[in-house]
DNA sequence: TGGAGAGAGCTTTTT
DNA sequence: GCTCTCTCCA
């Protein structure tokens, strides 16, 4: 009990002491703001006696909620049998809606709109609208859309406000697609927010109800909320003003999609009587790595500034590595990684990035060395397109209005039902108002004349099949249902028809889905919380802790540590990416990702950059700058690492001179290119003269995943060889001899 | 209607 | 390099 208030220093037990009323922790990376939330959620249920489900603490990411519920839980020690409500703001939300959600009009059984579905339902508006030549992408369309609702902007709103064509179109899109989504029974991401809000304010007994509930609430990451999610929090504490607010002004990263500093900022007007604890120890990384990223952020004019300092040592250099291009930086990474885990192989190991596209070379080079690792984002199970289809018709089945559902699957698979059959569908749906299931019956019902019988008894061959599957979703166990589902719909078969390594893989995936139905059954979950999990845990491979090696984006490494940490890609356009360059704002965000991604580790930092560097596939783009960031760093913080690459006289003689940016710059521009790989590191694959004979073009050949293909060029020789290749439903593939185990047929 | 093949445009970051 | 979209043909 006591040992709880032992493992924290003076602030921090302060902090958790400080039970009643509300509380402001404002600290800088390290510092303990994450413990300090958990330390207190025991405190206050094992010496305050407090039941835990009067307790709430509120996280961004699943991640952060998992992490934090297993910490509380190791605290408590099995001591208490529930937990407190720990969770992501939006699946708190959905708890909310799917119990109270028909005070607003909806039913309990809403669909949660992912990306896919957005899109489809703006397109649909456009098109309704006789605005689909305006939209340039969708994309935007929803980026402007998302800003309104995170801003609490409505569609009347904004056209009342529209003074010019383009912000009419916008707001006539916006209110479309608003009543797609309340038609079809579906809410976006924004809008689990967003209506728990407006539930709050339209039905006071409601929010009562939660006020009552949770005596206590946490926010973690408190500098990231938006609008909605500050007003959520506002309703939610505005009875008992127990408030515990965690943050770092520096490490707002969010502001993008509507965060709002200003909510941290202004809390203590907000709650009258705050009390603010600063914690100033960090506990995390070494004096080098703290100095050096104190440094970069430093740089931010809008900045309070605040002390932080640690007992960890001096610890070592910045580590600096300049390499010829993406593929060289990978191999480096991979072999200080192999280095790093040959001395200690319990370290952990973060690899960070700025975009998502630069993951998959850092993986293909971590594969080739061997080395295990994970992959945090990108593209989920749940994201896979098979996934999304079974769910899809899962969702369909739960929610007969859910259109967008329907319109996913209603020829998937292909069962004759074309493009101009689903047109007169829509176009029947946007006249008489309807949803797309509902268009179906009627032009079944009246025997729409425009349908030619074929369609018409596709039509009806698809009801039957959907409306057996609504039943069986009540008749069903989840995983007997999902069997149902796969079978009623033939999609197995029509993969098995396939037959191609590729599609076998596929039904490997959907196998998987039944197994976690299968599992959510056992947990007790109902269809609706199932399709729930799905749609909220998109980074589902949640990070583990026990993985020595990660790889993830810096917005998602943000609460994590690492023993050791890569940056990649440290270049002007990249990072601070040039989308961010003529914005003073964005790039002071861009920085403080810069300071997160730095403070995430604990003993050693590696930073990376790239000369040439090429996007999307072709452009090389010629000659990349090192980004600003390094350049903020000390130069006697940072230990260049180019120089190992070459022989120790080599080191001797320059040693001195490179130990700058600019020197090893200007070391690199005298030595020209020819880098010698060192003769421990893994070998750089280099180019050689082509004389193609083990791949004729034209010839077949067999790949494990692809299946077979035609050869249409290949160029080098030996085990080097790269073969262009051309797969049925795979397209163009270029593979490296010596790692794609081709086949000759 | 649907498959194959070619071409265009695209990526910042996430719940 | 990848994916969505268009076009052509059975
Ligand atoms: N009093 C303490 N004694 C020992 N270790 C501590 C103490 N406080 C925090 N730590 C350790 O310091 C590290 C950072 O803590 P934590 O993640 O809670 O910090 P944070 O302020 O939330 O960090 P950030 O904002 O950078 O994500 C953790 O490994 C934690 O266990």
């Amino acid at each position: 009990m006591n040992s709880l208030l032992e493992q924290l220093n003076a602030q921090q037990r302060a902090a958790v002491e400080h039970t009643d009323g509300p509380l402001l922790i404002l600290a800088g990376a390290g510092s303990g703001k994450t413990r300090v939330i958990t330390y207190r959620i025991a405190y206050l249920i094992e010496v305050c006696g407090i039941p835990p489900e009067n307790i709430l603490a509120v996280t961004f990411t699943n991640k952060a909620a998992g992490q934090m519920r297993d910490r509380v839980a190791a605290l408590l020690e099995g001591r208490v049998g529930r937990l407190p409500h720990i969770s992501t703001f939006h699946s708190f939300c959905v708890s909310v809606l799917r119990r109270h959600i028909e005070r607003l009009g909806y039913s309990r059984d809403f669909t949660i709109y992912d990306e896919d579905d957005q899109q489809r339902a703006v397109k649909v508006a456009g098109q309704e609208l006789g605005l689909s030549d305006w939209i340039s992408s969708p994309r935007s369309v929803l980026a402007r859309i998302s800003a309104a609702k995170n801003r609490g902007v409505s569609p009347e709103k904004m056209r009342d406000s529209a003074y010019d064509p383009a912000a009419r179109n916008l707001a006539a899109l916006f209110e479309r697609y608003e009543s797609k989504l309340r038609q079809s029974n579906a809410l976006d991401f924004d809008d689990l927010l967003l209506k728990t809000v407006v539930l709050f304010d339209d039905a006071p007994d409601v929010a009562e109800e939660y006020n009552r509930r949770f005596r206590y609430v946490m926010v973690d990451e408190y500098q990231d909320t938006n609008r909605v999610q500050y007003r959520l929090i506002r309703q939610l504490t505005h009875a008992q003003q127990n408030i515990c607010a965690v943050g770092d002004e520096d490490q707002s990263i969010y502001r993008w999609r509507g965060a709002d500093i200003e909510n941290i900022l202004n809390f203590d007007q907000d709650y009258p009587g705050t009390i603010m604890i600063r914690l100033e120890q960090n506990y995390r990384s070494t004096q080098m790595i703290l100095d050096a990223a104190t440094a970069v952020v430093s740089h931010n004019i809008a900045r309070k500034g605040k002390s932080l300092r640690t007992d960890r040592g001096a610890g070592l250099r910045v580590g600096l590595y300049e390499a010829r291009n993406a593929d060289e930086e990978g191999w480096f990474v991979a072999s200080e990684i192999t280095k790093t885990l040959g001395e200690d192989s319990l370290k952990s190991v973060g690899v960070l990035f700025r975009t998502n596209a630069q993951s998959r070379t850092l993986e293909e080079a971590l594969r080739r060395n061997r080395i295990e690792y994970r992959v945090v984002g990108g593209t989920s199970f749940y994201d896979r397109s098979e996934i999304k289809d079974a769910l899809a018709y899962a969702r369909l089945a739960n929610n007969l209005r859910d259109s967008s559902a329907m319109q996913r699957i209603i020829n998937t698979p292909p069962r004759g039902i074309g493009q101009t059959t689903i047109d007169q569908l829509l176009a029947l749906a946007a006249e008489r108002e309807l949803t797309l299931w509902e268009a179906l019956e009627q032009a079944l019902a009246t025997g729409a004349q425009t349908l030619s019988n074929r369609a018409l008894k596709a039509l009806d061959d698809f009801r039957i099949m959907m409306t057996g599957l609504a039943r069986d979703r009540e008749t069903h166990s989840l995983s007997e249902f999902f069997r149902a589902v796969l079978d009623h719909t033939r999609y197995i078969e029509m993969l098995d028809a396939e037959n191609t390594p590729a599609a076998e893989n596929r039904i490997e995936n959907l196998r998987e889905l039944v197994n976690a139905a299968a599992e959510a059954e056992e947990r007790g979950e109902r269809l609706s919380e199932f399709l729930d999990h799905a749609a909220l845990v998109s980074d589902a491979d949640s990070y583990d802790e026990r993985a020595r090696v990660t790889l993830m984006t810096l917005h998602s490494a943000k609460g994590l540590e690492f023993s050791v940490v890569f940056l990649a890609g440290m270049e002007e356009g990249l990072f601070p990416h040039k989308l961010s360059a003529d914005d003073n704002a964005a790039l002071e965000e861009e920085r403080r990702l810069c300071y997160v991604g730095m403070t995430r580790a604990r003993d050693r930092l590696v930073l990376t950059w790239v000369r040439e560097r090429r996007f999307y596939g072709r452009q090389s783009q010629e000659g990349t700058t090192p980004s600003r960031f390094l350049s903020e760093i000390p130069h006697e913080l940072i230990e260049p690492l180019n120089v190992t690459m070459f022989s120790s006289k080599a080191r001797t003689s320059w040693g001195s001179a490179v130990n700058s940016v600019e020197g090893v710059e200007r070391f690199f521009s005298q030595r020209g290119r020819d880098l010698k790989p060192s003769s421990s590191g893994p070998v750089i694959p280099r180019s050689q003269p082509a004389t193609p004979v083990r791949w004729r073009q034209g010839s077949k050949v067999r790949h494990p995943k692809y299946g077979i293909g035609t050869v249409l060029d290949s160029e080098g020789v030996g085990e080097d060889t790269k073969v262009t290749v051309s797969f049925p439903g795979y397209g163009r593939k270029k593979l490296v001899e010596r790692y794609a185990s081709l086949e000759k047929v």
